[in-house]
DNA sequence: CATATTTCTTAACTTAAGTGAACGAGTTAG
DNA sequence: CTAACTCGTTCACTTAAGTTAAGAAATATG
């Protein structure tokens, strides 16, 4: 399992055995059971997730209804809004299959990122790369109907559509489980 | 003009008058005329953009149609994803406005930050801020309707309406030119 | 100044998503 | 083991967006 994480790592700093070692000493690894919620609304989490293994959600809770607008699976990296933001989140967090996460806080990250300044670099390029994949993914959704949005999933991480209930997946598309269980049916249909 | 970017850089760092000087010395200012192309599909662009003054503006062509996806306005900044990931643009950039932009370079970037960490720290910082926001934006898009999304536009972006022709309006929201028509007259109607 | 061209609106019609309800299959809990 | 619940599907109906076309208004161009 650490071995995943400094693979991940070094594909943009290098570490010493040192710098491995302070990571490890800092008991990062945490396993989590499915249905566990990492966080609530309106709490102020320092918590940042990088999911080793398995899958965790974001949703809100809009008129008493789930909406599902993220899921991050193995080599993803989730930072909530409070740590850049300061503001209490309007959204929830929490664990769609038994996983094992990295599991760092604000602290943390301050006391490693003085410490080895190669973190605070790593930081940076992960930052620029999700804004980047971010806005593509913004721009596909925009410029797709749901239709398209589907096959897109199907094309990019057809994992999502094994391991998550229909009707999160939904919510993720931005439709409703019915027009969703509708639309796979017409694309059945369509390919017979 | 060069307060302006002296105020927007001082929410993140403190410049000493040399760093300000080394800033200016750069020949960063840049006057831009309404239509103007700044990126075309396939191009590898290495140039940065914020915007002064003035209005400019991302799109797809997809099946001959453009498709707007985003829009910056006074102090937002545009990182072309060649930038990060290497690919050839697969959309556009274009003035919308007569605009004054500062425009950079990766190579002046590059020099610029080894010289000065501060400005990589601001880097970092903007990078963040903005995947925050981009993801703020995103969720807010998938849970709501596009009337509901027009409405929102017109709370947080009331200027946007009047400088920006209704059909990228359109796009930008998800829909198209006549559904925006449409949405706004029910709109009207609703509130008589 | 006259003529294109672009922009926006309207309308009629088609297609797809939202809504509310019902049903069966599978799972969970008492 | 049964009752309650979750999940996915289907159906009928409503609502809204896509499509095609036409025309008016504003803007740009020679």
């Amino acid at each position: 399992m650490q071995d995943i994480l400094f693979d991940f790592i070094s594909k943009y700093v290098s570490l010493t055995e040192d710098e491995k070692n302070a990571l490890l000493s800092l008991d990062l690894f945490h396993s989590v059971k499915k249905g566990t919620v990492l966080l609530k609304e309106g709490q102020k989490s320092q918590e940042i997730y990088f999911v080793l293994k398995g899958c965790i959600r974001v949703y809100y809770i809009i008129d008493g209804e789930e909406k599902t607008t993220a899921f991050y699976t193995e080599l993803d990296a989730l930072t909530p809004h409070f740590v850049i933001n300061k503001a209490p989140s309007d959204y929830f967090i929490s664990c769609v299959e038994d996983s094992i996460l990295l599991v760092s806080n604000t602290d943390m990250s301050v006391e490693v990122n003085s410490k080895f300044p190669k973190f605070d670099i790593m930081c940076r390029m992960l930052s620029e790369e999700l804004l980047a994949k971010g806005q593509i993914d913004f721009d596909e959704f925009k410029t797709s109907s749901p239709e398209q949005r589907y096959l897109n999933l199907l094309q990019k991480r057809p994992d999502l559509l094994q391991r998550v209930p229909q009707h999160q997946l939904a919510s993720f598309l931005g439709i409703k489980p019915q027009s969703l269980s509708r639309l796979r049916a017409r694309i059945l249909k369509k390919k017979s």
